[in-house]
DNA sequence: ATAAATTTAATTGCAGGCAATTAAACTTTA
DNA sequence: TAAAGTTTAATTGCCTGCAATTAAATTTAT
C-alpha cells in the first residue's frame, strides 16, 4: 500500500487494495478536511509573528475586533467570533493578566461584561501592523482569488450559522 | 457603536466612532477568520451525527483513512491529517479504549505503530454511511460550486504547508 | 563495527473550543 | 408586584492541537 502525501494530490494513487465500499466516505473527497486542514496551517502560518508579540491567533482576533471598537462586551465578541463565554472568559482573563484588557460589570447591566482595551493592548496595534502583509505574501493569491475565496468562506458561514 | 453580527455581512455597517487606521487589521477584510470560522462551524455540523456514533470529528478523520486503508502507521496518519503523534497518540490511545482499533510495533522497525481496525471499528462505517450526505445536504452548494471550493482550498493548504 | 545522525512515538505543558450546568441580573407576564 | 422566563458570564470537564523534549530504534557515515 503506497500512500502519497496530502499535500501532493496530483500524485494521490490510488489505493491497491480494496477501496472503500462508500466513495463519500474518502477523505480526499471531503469538503470538511482540507477547510479543517488549511484553518489549522493558516494559524500556525500566523504563530511565528503573533509570538513576537506573545499573543496566540485567537486572541490577535479578540485584538482586531478591539482595535477597531476600543471595547465590546462578551457577548459582543462571542457574536462576532463566534466562540462562547466558555473559550472567551478564560482567553480574556489571560488577556487582562497581561494588562491588554480591562473586565468590569456593565454599571447599567450587572450581567454584560465589558472589555477594553489598556494602553499595553492599545500599542500592540502598532507593532502587529505588518502581520496582514506578511500572511497575504505567503497565501500567494491574486487579490480577486483572494476576495472570491474569501467570499465563498463567509457564504459557508452563512449557511452553517 | 453598532455591531452587527458577522453571519450578515451584508447588514454590516461601519463603525461610527475611529475606525482601525489600519484597514488591512479589520476582521471582515481578513481571509483567515471565515476560514477558521467556518472550519469550525463545519466541524460543529458533522457534532450530532458523529455523537450518534460516539466519536469525536478528528476521530471520524481518523476512521476515513482507515476505512480506506485498513491499517496504517501513526506516521502515515499524521501525514494525511497534518497532524502530530502529540495530538494523535492520544486521540489513538482513546479510540483503542473503545475497541475501535489495535495499536501494534512494526516487527519490522520497532519505531513504528501500527494503527488497525478491530471489528468494532469496521462495523462502524456502515452507520456512519450517511454522514457525508447529510453533511452535503446542510452546505447546499452545488456540485460544481463544492468542487470548486474544495480545489481552492486544497491550493490553499498546499501553498501552507 | 561503531559513533553520529535521523526517524518515530510518546510525553509534558499550555491554550483553545465546546457542551452542559450554574448563578446572578434583568424582563416579561400573570 | 411577584413569579416565571430570559439573558449573560462563569464554571466544569473533556477532547483536541501543538511546541518542545525525551527515548528508543534505525540508518548513515567514519
Amino acid at each position: 500500500m503506497r500512500l502519497n502525501p496530502v499535500l501532493s494530490p496530483t500524485a494521490m494513487s490510488k489505493p491497491a487494495d480494496m477501496p472503500s465500499a462508500n466513495p463519500l466516505q474518502q477523505l480526499d473527497k471531503q469538503l470538511c478536511f482540507p477547510l479543517y486542514a488549511a484553518s489549522r496551517m493558516l494559524t500556525k502560518a500566523y504563530q511565528p509573528h503573533l509570538q513576537e508579540l506573545g499573543l496566540t491567533y485567537p486572541q490577535y482576533l479578540v485584538f482586531l475586533l478591539l482595535w477597531q471598537y476600543q471595547e465590546l462586551t462578551v457577548k459582543q465578541l462571542g457574536e462576532q467570533l463566534l466562540l462562547d463565554s466558555g473559550t472567551l472568559t478564560p482567553l480574556l482573563k489571560r488577556m487582562e493578566q497581561k494588562l491588554w484588557v480591562s473586565r468590569r460589570r456593565d454599571p447599567r447591566d450587572e450581567r454584560s461584561v465589558i472589555v477594553g482595551l489598556l494602553p499595553a493592548g492599545r500599542d500592540l496595534q502598532q507593532r502587529a501592523g505588518h502581520v496582514p502583509e506578511k500572511l497575504l505574501e505567503k497565501l500567494a493569491l491574486t487579490p480577486a482569488a483572494f476576495e472570491a475565496l474569501r467570499q465563498q468562506l463567509q457564504n459557508l458561514l452563512t449557511q452553517l450559522a
